[in-house]
DNA sequence: TAGGCGAGTGAATCACCATTCACTCCATGC
DNA sequence: GCATGGAGTGAATGGTGATTCACTCGCCTA
């Protein structure tokens, strides 16, 4: 007869599958995706390697949970600014800073969920992700176009330039390291700066559009 | 006693040297940096993988040659239309434009010379590629700013961001598909107006600094 | 033309990791 | 208590792909 999952078992495989996940969002962290390997999840989950595969049936669903856990949090603080704010162009203006000072807080972990290639199956995570990004923002700029507050353009080519910008510009190779937190709000809103500049909007900081910048 | 190269022989293996290369450049124009493996690069220049190893000491450095071909090839590109340019503000505009058309043009290789990642080694000629575009990009910033053509910006982080939002807008996950050739250049032109407007320039398109299209 | 250098070869080796599986052991259910 | 289901283990396996090396063979020198 099987058993049945007790109270206790339930909890407990219920809490190691989150020690994996939070092992493997570390490491993620710390050294990118290729120091997400089954040995050292394990090791730092204080488990053997075999045991992995109890809760997560290949590398792949455990990348995939990774990303789809840091996307989950990401977005709902970027629509959570984007919505608290007072109208659409600076809900626009907090959509692009949250996600720049968001991402610019954790460099490591953002460049690993975002920008690295990785298995197929797994990618398929990370675009969504990109995309729920970029959505996000083509939305806000739509909105802002409804009302009339931005000139004519492309939303849907222009939401992928303004990713790419904020990463390549706050954490790329070539991104002048912020080294304390007054610097990393200065790149934050410089970077916000020339996105709504390239999207139009001509005098952002007059009309303190990126006064708010949110914490990270 | 040591033999002397014969022109013959010279020819033969400065012949052969080109031909590896060019063998992985084509595979990484077609299927990125992973395409690129000893056996089939061996495979497509008609030798042994072993005769490789007699002109790049590590797969690392046949990688390092390839980038910095592209590398080389398309910074006198983007160089070559700057300078042709009647003014600081149509070069800096005929800068991004080039280096978006090419890189549209060419998707798959520019991403994989200059978005994937790859070994740490070879990694530091690509971060050259991109150090290079994004030091032209802002010298002619800089270039434009002095004659007061733009607005006050932080050139040295105003570069990289223009960089990524050419990447992310033509040829990142997100970016449209470019059905035909005039998508293409119209994505181009879309491409360039946002990265000049990011910059300051309010009416590029009216003053035709986005007209003229670099083929690729 | 004989002798031998060194380019070319490609099967074998090595390294790196994900994944498996035969086994252990603890808690469950009777 | 005792039989047993199933979580946990970690050494062994397997696949992938770079790198090596003992050998072959064509071309150069004398």
């Amino acid at each position: 007869m099987p058993y049945r999952r007790t109270e206790n078992v339930v909890r407990r495989l219920a809490a190691r599958e989150q020690a994996i996940l939070n092992a493997a969002l570390s490491l993620a962290g710390e050294g990118g995706m290729e120091a997400v390997q089954i040995a050292a999840v394990a090791k730092r989950a204080n488990i053997a390697a075999g045991t992995v595969y109890r809760y997560f049936p290949s590398k792949n669903d455990l990348v995939s949970d990774v990303i789809v856990t840091v996307s989950d949090r990401e977005m709902a603080a970027i629509r959570r600014a984007a919505d608290a704010a007072p109208g659409p162009l600076s809900a626009l203006a907090a959509c692009i800073a949250t996600f720049a000072a968001r991402t610019l807080a954790e460099r490591r972990l953002a460049w690993a969920v975002l920008a690295e290639p990785i298995e197929a199956e797994a990618d398929a995570m990370r675009l969504d992700f990109r995309q729920s990004v970029a959505a996000e923002i083509e939305a806000r700029i739509r909105a802002a176009r409804t009302r009339q507050l931005l000139p004519e353009l492309d939303a849907r080519a222009a939401a992928p330039a303004i990713v790419g910008a904020v990463l390549e510009g706050l954490i790329g190779p070539l991104a002048p390291e912020a080294v304390d937190a007054a610097a990393a709000r200065q790149a934050v809103q410089e970077t916000t700066l020339l996105a709504l500049r390239a999207l139009g909007v001509i005098d952002a900081r007059a009309r303190g559009l990126v006064a708010q910048v949110p914490l990270g």
